[in-house]
DNA sequence: ACCAACAATGCAAACGCTTGCATTGTTGGG
DNA sequence: CCCAACAATGCAAGCGTTTGCATTGTTGGT
């Protein structure tokens, strides 16, 4: 146990008491010299869990003069000898999507109960950079991972990684594998989309794909097809998925979409809300109205897009909590818990972006 | 100079070339043992600024040796030795803003180029937070931080930090300080507004202040005032500015400021966007109109604000740029040198949430 | 053939902290 | 009054690296 010593309660100082100019830190030695002491009392008085080994007396003065020159404990030399960092390694793909904030806070906020805190990385996707981050992490003796830009060539790994420290998955699911895992139920998503979309009484219906080896996408799309096949729908496909889930990639897909195939669906269900806003402006360009002569349903739910014209229908997922949920399971994870893996569920949010085929100011 | 051996090339392994089960860590001296040497030769062998130091025949062998094992560096025990950590502390008050999101990952993608890894914490804009966060990065030996969460009452505590490690403050600046700062002209974003509702032909004005010891907010009321002393016009104050600046507030102010003034404004700044969003919402449920009974303009420009009903006049920051630059900043620190504060430009985006007072549909 | 110079490697201290064990001093029960 | 028990503190090893210095072995110029 680390002592948590009130460094709080230290002010900063510019010089020490012994009136020596400001150089390096004060240490556990500058301390005990100044007490008359030795260095293992004064690491006992200062650690909570060992306040009895020490006399009450001296500890009173231990801790006024460690107060005084403005002893604060290294967290490195501890770490060190502890072999536990305070430090948990946030994995993500891009901190720039907005999907990721509320998650990141939401692990943030997890670690706070067990004084950890976040140092996060990126990996822009790429996979070399994901090992890259990986062996850095471990390098750094991270108390714990949490990945939220797993995908599919990334598995090996992170099931690596996972023999030597707690990993828990956020959010993108991978196949067959022992990794602990919370995620929103992406299947379900998809469900819930066709079904919307065919209770409005569409027939003819198509998806734009985000990246096929995230694996949230395909199952999205199992979903979906599940219920196309399931009513028999009449799914426009093409034959390409986005590189990754954002707005160009939407547009591009859109695009591929009008242009290749022969009838134009009445109802698109873009892989996340940021494909669908490309998506959107490419059916604008193309005088195609939403929702009048296409519907559009999104995913994600992205702070706002319930205010645009028109509001975006789609799915709402929360991060907030599947971060806090995977952050706290890390920590049981440190702790030695064991831990069971989590599905979210998910809703969908009908707005003003989807309506009924044919419906009253339609074409 | 830390040894960057190739531990991107190393696979994770299940267990060590010797056979024992993989227990703990290989560490120099596992490596040294194998390779029939002593550690202080694999040390230098393993790195690159000292490999002319060891024959080129042994070097080989350790190196092969090394990643048969699985060798992975103690970046823990190298900073114990080095006194450097490879880590910035990030403070931020709130990671649930979507205005701090590109800032954190300008900031993330600058520290990259010194193979820095940024870690965080947040403060929730509570100063008791700010000093328990502040010395747990100290104790951390963190390299540098950055500080986008300053409030007037955390000036002594930041400065008190910035004797220990350099500090840069992002975004939010304090007045009368040392402290390199990088942020926006808070003072013109309120010129530009003031100037844009003036020509709009607008006389009667308000503002929803921001808390006033962020000192962003009381600058951009500066701004604002300039111009209505300047050209004379009416300003409706309500005697009170938001705690936080978010939207509750926002409509927190609009209801004050509409219940308790004799006339209203025909035009409103909000300090920024959400607060913008939070009195749009108030002078909905009060049957005001906007833009035609009221002009509304806000501030940051969020993601998406242009795409709402009405598309919301702003004024446009540059968090990603303001965060690539703060990452730069506290890295040149870091290696020395001096730099300089940064005031980033702002610019006005006038949409559909402002227009010429009367104008076409108004009552 | 000898010594200076140099290359290659070993040695050990240091970074700041924790902790099992040893030592000293104090107490109290017999 | 003595010894066991215990309280209080000192001692030193160890966590995994780095690095100045010492040591050994090799070379080449004379």
């Amino acid at each position: 146990m680390p002592p948590t010593v009130a460094w709080n309660a230290a002010p900063v100082r510019e010089a020490d008491a012994a009136g020596r100019g400001w150089s390096g830190t004060v240490t556990l030695n500058d301390v005990a010299r100044a007490a008359g002491v030795h260095i293992s009392t004064v690491s006992r008085a200062l650690d909570p869990t060992k306040h009895s080994r020490v006399k009450a007396e001296t500890r009173q003065r231990i801790i006024q003069v460690a107060n005084e020159l403005g002893y604060r404990p290294d967290l490195v030399a501890r770490s060190l000898q502890s072999g536990r960092t305070g430090t948990v390694g946030v994995i993500l793909a891009d901190l720039g999507n907005t999907f990721v904030t509320p998650l990141v806070h939401g692990i943030a906020a997890a670690l706070e109960s067990a004084q950890a805190l976040p140092t996060i990385a990126e990996t822009q996707d790429d996979h070399a950079r994901m090992l890259n981050v990986l062996d850095h992490m471990l390098s750094r003796r991270v108390d714990g991972i949490v990945a939220v830009a797993a995908r599919a060539a990334d598995q090996q790994a992170l099931e690596s990684a996972a023999k030597v420290v707690p990993v828990v998955l956020a959010s993108r699911p991978l196949e067959h594998t022992e990794l602990t895992l919370v995620t929103h139920d992406d299947w379900e998503a998809g469900r819930l989309v066709a079904e919307h979309i065919h209770q409005l009484g569409h027939r003819t219906v198509a998806q734009l794909r985000g990246p096929d080896d995230v694996l949230n996408f395909p199952r999205r799309s199992e979903g979906f097809r599940h219920i196309v096949r399931d009513r028999g729908l009449d799914e426009v496909t093409v034959d390409d998925c986005a590189e990754r889930p954002v707005a160009d990639e939407g547009a591009r897909l859109m695009e591929m979409l009008l242009d290749t195939s022969p009838r134009i669906p009445t109802a698109v269900f873009a892989h996340n809300d940021l494909m669908a806003l490309g998506a959107l402006s490419v059916l604008r360009q193309r005088s195609l109205r939403v929702p009048e002569d296409v519907s559009l349903v999104g995913c994600n739910d992205l702070p706002l897009v319930g205010h645009l014209t028109p509001p975006l229908s789609t799915i709402r997922l929360r991060p907030l909590e599947l971060g806090k949920l995977a952050g706290k399971m890390v920590v049981d994870m440190m702790s030695g818990e064991e831990t069971r893996n989590v599905t979210l569920g998910v809703s969908l949010i009908p707005r003003g972006s989807s309506r009924r085929f044919g419906g009253p100011s339609g074409s």
